[in-house]
DNA sequence: AAGTGATTGAAGCAGTCGTTTAATTAAATC
DNA sequence: GATTTAATTAAACGACTGCTTCAATCACTT
């Protein structure tokens, strides 16, 4: 392949295996045969298999979270009290996950996957780097949502926001098994996709509270 | 633990294990020691691992995509012409699962969650065994939310079908990370968080077509 | 050109994986 | 009660796992 670094390079491979075939399933062998390196540098360089796979992981999420971030930063400097926009606050966090799926030149679309699945990952160590990584954007978000949504209790918006995070890395991890059911000329466009799911969690995250459950408390 | 037959024991077993750590991270021996059976006899039974896995899966599937069909069944029934009411075709879609994720004496609570980690697995014969058992059910919910939604194209159906799966999928296959972030007195009550589910899709659902186009800000 | 620390190579460690074999017991059939 | 079938057991197979060792090589300063 390319001749970069042997890190790069390891990286590179772990993440496009990674997000093919999850964690567990990749062998270390299995990497540096598709990376064309030796096995004892990936323990030289990440230390562990774990330590690969968080280093994987947070050679991307870092600049996507920044990102995030910063969209948030300049909605809350333009709205220095008051509501906020909901619709730009869903897509400071969509956005900058999508823009890494439909990257064409890089590996990057590969990267997107592998959120998702380790949003979705049973194990223990996927669940740390995770929350480690998620833990500013999640309060962040949490607090711009509710200035987004003042009407909507904090519990709600809690439970919305998981709602939300499932539709979008559900709908990111693809390719998935109703592919043989899609429409005739169904856009596979991820712009398209990813302005419907802002839409639909837009809508999501306004309808009032307690449509359908009976017994409210508060 | 119980001495039901041996077959019953390893599946027990097994469902609440892949639950809990996915598929490919869980062997045979942890699941063989945990059902106090011998190891050949999961292949006497099941042939191999991934017999095992569809096996579990399989089990719990039918009765309830059975009752999912059902239910849509009685609504198509009273409403032989005309739009589908959706709250309740989206109720007979997500109420099956979770009531086997709430059930409290048995075993399944296990399976709503092993459902969800089912369809965000990367192994292709996890992929196959949803298709298998979740292709009646797509279609039949695709032209029952295609009457109860008849200004949506087929296309947004679709994808927004996707984006319902992932919401509902995310939320039952829990516990998640954003734990320690959860407002005081959030309710843990699975019917509370399905029923906000249910508000939160049906508001998606219903949201009208392009509103938000890529690369509109302010 | 010699030396020095960072990096890589080939080989192998102990342990686990899914699976199979062959012997044995339990159940069912005649 | 004998014979066939179903079910379970202990033991082991080869392949694979993450990881380590240690010598060889590289890039670099002096």
């Amino acid at each position: 392949m390319e001749d970069l670094d042997t890190k790069t390079r390891i990286l590179d491979a772990a993440e496009k295996l990674f997000a093919d075939n999850g964690f567990s399933a990749v062998s270390l062998r299995t990497i540096i045969k598709a990376a064309g390196v030796n096995t004892a540098s990936v323990h030289y360089h990440f230390g562990s298999k774990d330590g690969l796979i968080a280093a994987v992981y947070e050679r991307r999420a870092t600049p996507v979270n920044a990102e995030r971030l910063e969209m948030l930063d300049d909605i809350e400097a333009e709205h220095p009290s008051g509501p906020l926009p909901l619709n730009r606050v869903l897509q400071a966090f969509v956005f900058p996950v999508v823009r890494l799926r439909q990257d064409p030149k890089s590996e990057r679309p590969m990267f997107a996957r592998l959120m998702a699945r380790l949003l979705n990952e049973p194990d223990p160590l996927a669940a740390t780097i995770v929350h480690d990584t998620f833990t500013k954007i999640f309060t962040r978000f949490s607090t711009a949502f509710a200035r987004a949504l003042p009407e909507l209790p904090p519990k709600e918006i809690y439970i919305r926001i998981h709602f939300a995070v499932g539709a979008m890395a559900f709908s990111i991890a693809g390719p998935h098994f109703f592919g043989d059911h899609m429409p005739q000329g169904t856009q596979n466009d991820i712009h398209h996709i990813m302005g419907s799911l802002v839409d639909f969690i837009e809508a999501g995250m306004q309808t009032p509270v307690a449509k359908t459950v009976p017994g409210d408390e508060t």
